[in-house]
DNA sequence: TTCCAGGTGCATA
DNA sequence: TATGCACATGGA
């Protein structure tokens, strides 16, 4: 794909790899707000930027640019991945081509891992609300938006704090696993191979499979991974069982073995194809 | 009113 | 190892 590093902004100049709208609404992130059309303002940890919709692909402005470069995962070719995939399967032919845009961003460790606590049990639009509230209750105020809470920010707040925000049965994992985590350098988690990481993941108050899947993908770019929530399990059983399956780790095992390092991709471009026909109601 | 949402933890057999 | 249930909340 084609973009260049400006003084101010990366300009991206393809439409076909790169769309903000199934970028941001395809579920992977929760802290972004549409401004109008195809343009967006979007936060990672402490960090913000707009994407703005140009003639021939998108404008990125950020005080940030590298971070952003790497977030966007700019590096990657994406039209190759949704090419294999294509051909690996007719769902995935109408899924790539549907959410062709789609990218799998590189999110920051302890934001995601917060974030798909609260993400347990809940809906879309409900997650993005509290994790909203959390960042106003505790994040740093950087003027225009409020960081997303470091661990020493979320340390000060007991469990009754996260109950009135309306966190729910998830105060307290979101309590234990902040603790836990004091001190601890979630970067260095990176050069964990994928079963290490989830075995890690998975010690952590509040993170199970599905979500430790998610951490690993969205914020380590595990692409051997395969999240599977309520709407995967839906897929999978309208579009690849041979008998119907409720097992979520036998789905798992599956999908994984039939999409092995492209299976974060695969995921992704299922979850964003099934959401978006349901929400319209289309079969 | 009931069901459902990017599930997890815990008790029980 | 596998199954069943409770868990907060708000929108459809």
């Amino acid at each position: 794909m084609k973009y260049e590093i400006l003084a101010d902004r990366i300009s991206i100049l393809d439409k076909d790899d790169f769309n903000s709208k199934h970028i941001l609404e395809c579920g992977q992130i929760f802290r972004y707000r549409n401004i109008g059309e195809n343009n967006y303002i979007l936060f990672s940890g402490d960090k913000k930027a707009e994407i703005i919709e140009t003639q021939n692909g998108y404008d990125i402005f950020s005080n940030d640019l590298l971070y952003f470069e790497n977030f966007f995962d700019l590096k990657t070719d994406y039209s190759n991945i949704k090419q294999t995939l294509s051909c690996q399967n007719s769902t995935l032919a109408l899924a790539t081509k549907f959410g062709c845009g789609i990218r799998i961003l590189n999110q920051a460790p302890f934001e995601m891992i917060i974030s798909f606590i609260i993400s347990a049990n809940n809906n879309i639009k409900r997650i993005q609300s509290l994790v909203e509230k959390l960042s106003q209750k505790c994040g740093t105020d950087m003027g225009d938006f409020f960081a997303f809470p470091t661990e020493e920010q979320l340390l000060t707040l007991t469990i009754d704090d996260l109950k009135v925000m309306g966190m729910g049965f998830r105060a307290k994992y979101i309590f234990n696993t902040v603790k836990k985590l004091q001190g601890k350098n979630l970067q260095e988690l990176s050069s964990l191979k994928t079963n290490e990481l989830l075995a890690y993941l998975s010690t952590l108050d509040g993170v199970g499979p599905k979500v430790a899947d998610c951490i690993a993908l969205f914020a380590y770019h595990k692409m051997d991974c395969f999240p599977v929530d309520t709407w995967v399990e839906k897929i999978y059983n309208s579009y690849f069982a041979t008998e119907i399956l409720t097992n979520r780790t036998q789905i798992r095992k599956n999908l994984v073995g039939q999409f092995s390092n492209l299976s974060g991709y695969a995921q992704q471009y299922l979850f964003y194809y099934k959401r978006e026909l349901d929400k319209n109601h289309i079969e």
